[in-house]
DNA sequence: ATTATTAATCGTAATATTGCGATATAACGA
DNA sequence: TCGTTATATCGCAATATTACGATTAATAAT
């Protein structure tokens, strides 16, 4: 009813769902590709980039810090976010793995 | 409220999350899995498999037809999935994109 | 000290998702 | 034809997500 059945599945289809459902909203692909975009770390203005509320994209970058994505750093007044490359990384393997178990199947429907 | 706001983003990245949604969640996964593994097209099993009922293992099939994750061919009284390697490539390629673009960038934090 | 700036958190409303049972649909076999 | 099997769809309840405004907390500037 609404809940997801975690214990139904495997730790690795659980951890990979996790980060997939975290990239799965618009506005934090959007989030990172400006804090990629914007190599240094003067990250504030992701509210004046992006179109919204303050606080929505306070939630949007919890989520993102909560699985690893991003990592900030307190400077001043203003906080810094940039990617975090270990998970990164890893993800990039996850992903992939993912993607080339497929390739090489028979696609026969 | 409660509604994302799609035209906030651009093309690319309403695409990009609205497929890593889907993946987004470890059934999808864990299906994803099992069609793999068993390569021949007989995937009438899912529901053994996966510890769910048939109507919400029909609604997970479902969107990932939607975004042409999987595609389906009516075999008799079965019907046969399997992944669709077209949408595959091009997602591991818009992914690794996506990973690529924060590498050489400067973790500042 | 007071005020401004920046970001986090809280409370809440609107909407979306997940999951199930029941029912419908469709093809096969006896 | 009638029953069986396999899958899809409907309707609903429980829960999760998204977004916002208001408030709080913390530092900086005056």
């Amino acid at each position: 009813m609404g809940v997801t059945k975690t214990e139904n599945f495997t730790k690795e289809q659980n951890a990979i769902a996790s980060i997939a459902k975290v990239l799965g909203h618009p506005a934090r692909i959007a989030i990172l590709h400006y804090i990629i975009k914007s190599q240094s770390c003067v990250c504030g203005s992701i509210v004046d980039e992006i179109g919204l509320a303050q606080s929505t994209i306070s939630q949007h970058l919890k989520e993102m810090k909560r699985v690893g994505l991003i990592q900030g750093r307190i400077e001043g007044t203003s906080v810094c976010y940039c990617v975090n490359l270990d998970t990164w990384n890893s993800l990039k393997k996850q992903f992939n793995n993912l993607f080339d178990s497929a390739l090489g199947g028979i696609e026969c429907c």
